[in-house]
DNA sequence: TAGATTGTTAATCGATTAACAATC
DNA sequence: TAGATTGTTAATCGATTAACAATC
């Protein structure tokens, strides 16, 4: 058993949420040359404190070197490391709406490691035409196809009702991770998976949050 | 001058980003012809302490009375009020890709109250040719565009290389607000503008990051 | 009125920041 | 060695939860 956390202490929500942004900026300093860089540096580029640099990278281990600072590749690859890059998880997308296809074509996956398996839908009129080389296949074959490949995520692009219906199905092959933008609460809780779901209007009523805040004030 | 909030003192971010998930739990209990409901009742819908809730409404009024609870409606037009649902924001998407397009056809910008005027993008190939059945534009139009209808919201979804100048020419043309997809850090720290960064990668590798502490753990 | 439930204050909890000893 | 910067503990800050008086 691999010990990521030095002593097993549970790691926050919050250093976890924001590891992700540190691996986009580790990437950033590889792709400038930037070989080492001080906690104090890469604050200052983030808008963070060093401090709370510091303690995140602390929670997983001591990634750094007194009077010298951060090694950049060494900490891009543990970082990438801690966030399962290297274990090459597997993925299906389920609903070819617009959405779906824009996901299928998007290169966000390959860049972290997971790779799109199989495309699926209930519509005839796209099954059997690939999507950026991957498969559309039914619906009916979903479970049959994640058992074989051993699927770990299921993205699910399809609308709110038939969510949770194929999160069930999907669940019951083997699917361990959603990656849920169909804005349905799954109620999986007899399963043992790990939802992340994706209200992408949720954000732009934060922001039309701030712009109404903004003409209020000017009244 | 409008006052949300009772005595002018700050909202803290926690509360405004779960702002959006009371307006779409409110807005499924209207769906359901429930017309009051308590604090407690609603914290267990979603798995929430009543306090909390109490604690967030009331950071904007007393939407209750006690003894009943909320009147559901008023409540949901409260937070849609708070929200700028009734402001009517109008918003134009930059980059007619895959997720530019699944954006322009999703029907999340209307359901909450802004409306899109305007398509950009660079390529002949698409210009003219309307999605939705809004026009495509080139953008050499999108500065006269932004301006003439008085465009409150951009909704970046280009490539990183070109999203820092287009940022900056919207922000000149009046923008007020950027959904930012393209993945870049927009520095438009000279402009008075809000903007709310949408990394979709993120998520996906909190996702992974849980699926892999599961497998080590099963080492 | 009695019961219910809010609005609000006080207590707790957790996360962030500051400080500094350890050490490269 | 001296200077720099981490790892880590302690202090602070803010957010969440609990409690209860106010009141419908």
């Amino acid at each position: 058993m691999i010990q990521d956390d030095k002593n097993d202490k549970q790691i926050s929500q919050a250093v976890i949420r924001r590891l992700p942004r540190y691996y986009r900026y580790l990437r950033e300093l590889i792709r400038n040359n930037i070989l080492r860089i001080s906690s104090r540096e890469l604050s200052e580029k983030m808008k963070v404190t060093a401090s709370q640099i510091r303690q995140d990278l602390n929670c997983f281990g001591g990634f750094g070197q007194q009077g010298y600072g951060y090694n950049v590749k060494y900490l891009y690859n543990e970082i990438s490391r801690i966030l399962g890059v290297d274990k090459h998880f597997t993925a299906v997308i389920i609903g070819m709406g617009n959405l779906g296809k824009a996901l299928a074509r998007n290169p966000l996956f390959e860049k972290r490691g997971v790779s799109i398996k199989g495309l699926f839908d209930i519509s005839p009129d796209i099954i059997g035409k690939p999507c950026n080389g991957i498969p559309v296949m039914s619906m009916n074959l979903v479970t049959e196809f994640c058992v074989i490949n051993s699927i770990d995520i299921a993205v699910l692009t399809l609308p709110k009702s038939e969510a949770a219906s194929a999160a069930e199905t999907l669940a019951k092959a083997g699917i361990k991770g959603f990656w849920n933008f169909s804005n349905m609460e799954l109620s999986l809780s007899e399963y043992d998976v790990k939802i992340e779901n994706i209200h992408l209007g949720d954000t732009l009523m934060t922001l039309c949050y701030e712009l109404a805040r903004d003409l209020d004030e000017k009244e």
